[in-house]
DNA sequence: CTGAAAGCGCTAACAA
DNA sequence: TTGTTAGCGCTTTCAG
């Protein structure tokens, strides 16, 4: 650890390591990889040595030699409209995650297109890829697919085929908003979910939140439907929308985090107090949940639960546990309700 | 790019472009990297070899043999309760620019902590360093500073010697809030700005604005404060903080983009309309401001400006056209008024 | 203007 | 349990 004596010193490499624990260099190695058994006394010997020198290991030898970069390759689409921030939650773990397994992550941008996804690949960046926010047609997933590299998608794009996708549970969302709503008597629900966002073919959770919703409420209760933008105007507009089609709709489902406390604002403008003359529920994350509780029933969305997931099944795509092929993973939204306690 | 004939082909190397292209295999460097004239015989044939093979160079063996990765880390905290969705905006940019220079961006989160900063530097991963969202106090400045490796920092810390800083100038945006609010004759001011959050000492860029509010207001404005978190109900309660302590206030500046469309939400809940009965400034994005252009005047904030100044100050570090030392930028947030013009 | 050849610092056979 | 050695695919002298 202590930067020694001599001025101008360089780097020092594992052959630097080796002399001074009186080892041959690749014993430094397999220390590091673990690939083999070493004996108790020469590990000591070689991790006193790394540490003395404080040395660290080159990555661009460890991957040219080793043909495995250490490096997972996240690309995210920064320019889409809604919801984009809720991908850092997304993203922050991913990183997370990825340390722990000895590894780093290398951002790229969804304006790379499928040519930026050849490049990882051929460029040995990349031991592996993570598709975030993947829509329902997404050019990236046609060239993902077939990519001859390790690869996970984050979303649910209409072709799954030969794709191993992860993602929040939207359509077991929709049916436990409605069920719950059912649950306190309200048989007309107000349902506020994200526009689509055109370029990208609807937004999939969109449409599997809603098509949860109506089959749960298939029966047991009417639904209307709106969607909105995320800033206050567009969603007031939602909001009255639905009102005005029943005006005696006294239940709101509200799928999106940022629009959750507008819209609790805008019913409290229209008079009617959530938790008290309306029953709202909303699909979004914990803060949001945590600090309308009582307002508020809320699914709340884990995408850490979804990023430890994706990263799961990556890996096991990269150390060839598993095989690469069509596979779906949904990641329920606990149920909160307003007294606190979790009821799923 | 036609991937030809033969099964189970591996990936081609420089070498096979040169034996494609009937030339040695350091002339193909040579035409990859522009640092020796080549004829235009020459780079046509061996472009079309690459071409051709749909040649990829190797990122580990380039960052090994020329001992620059081509890639820029990005130290991101994204645990930093506000605002971190603004981070978003910046790093899209980071990215985009990095991949117009040929460079990639490695992501690490600030919980790898200064330790991270050290791994990057002696793993040879990354050619320079930036660290978003830095802040008055932050641990990871200290480790910066004398890292020995070029690393601009976005934000503005209390001790910025030997570092390279950029930032959007909140302290002349709060300058500006104050103008355009006195220029509309007002002369109390209410501030609603993001609360300080705790660990890593107050945030700088609340103070930064409102300092230059405070001293733009001096002789002409009387300044009313409140600090808030995003969510509705600590907005709600700023505000009517200052209507209680100043109920004739009719002038606000709302610094915090998440928070302009709750605050106008609130106002009008108060009987007090945007635009009509109060003034209301936002420091805020470009969406918000456009969306809101009939009740708010705006200071524009621009997040990708910062970015490319960042990354600006960067590559010049890093090919040595600038030395490493104190500097510090900042970027002005344009006055958009009511009418859509620009007043800066 | 171009080629030949020596590494960059590691991993992983192969050999003991 | 350890050492020896041959590359990984580039960049960059040094020669021509």
């Amino acid at each position: 650890m202590v930067e020694s004596g001599l001025a101008g010193r360089r780097k020092p490499t594992s052959a630097d390591v080796a002399r001074a624990a009186g080892v041959s260099q690749s014993t430094v190695s397999y220390v590091l990889t673990g690939k083999r058994p070493i004996s108790e006394e020469t590990r000591r010997r070689v991790e006193g040595a790394i540490a003395e020198l404080g040395f660290v290991p080159n990555s661009g030898a460890r991957t040219l030699a080793g043909r495995r970069s250490h490096v997972i390759g996240l690309m995210i689409p920064f320019r889409a409209g809604v919801e984009i921030s809720a991908n850092l939650a997304f993203v922050g773990e991913i990183a997370a995650i990825a340390r722990k397994a000895d590894h780093d992550v290398l951002l790229v941008t969804s304006d790379e297109g499928p040519a930026g996804l050849s490049r990882l690949r051929d460029s040995g960046m990349c031991d592996g890829l993570i598709l975030m926010d993947v829509e329902a047609r997404d050019p990236r997933v046609e060239a993902a697919r077939g990519l001859g590299v390790p690869c996970v998608v984050i979303g649910v794009p209409d072709d799954r085929s030969g794709l191993s996708c992860v993602d929040l549970d939207f359509e077991a969302a929709g049916g436990d908003a409605v069920s719950l709503l059912v649950g306190r008597g309200r048989d007309v629900i107000g349902l506020v979910s994200p526009g689509p966002h055109g370029e990208r073919g609807e937004m999939s959770f969109t449409r599997r939140f809603v098509a949860g919703a109506e089959a749960s409420a298939r029966d047991r209760a009417e639904l209307v439907a709106a969607s909105a933008d995320p800033d206050f105007g567009s969603l007031a507009r939602a909001v009255d929308s639905i009102l005005s089609a029943r005006p005696d709709c006294r239940a709101f489902a509200v799928h999106m985090s940022s629009a959750v406390e507008p819209v609790l604002a805008i019913l409290r403008a229209r008079g009617l107090e959530p938790g008290v003359d309306v029953d709202v529920v909303g699909v979004c994350d914990e803060d949001v949940a945590a600090r309308n509780r009582t307002a508020l029933d809320a699914l709340v969305l884990q995408p850490e639960r979804v990023s430890a997931e994706a990263m799961d099944a990556l890996f096991c795509q990269i150390d060839g546990t598993r095989a690469v092929g069509t596979r779906l993973e949904l990641v329920a939204a606990p149920v909160v309700t307003r007294g606190g306690a979790a009821l799923s």
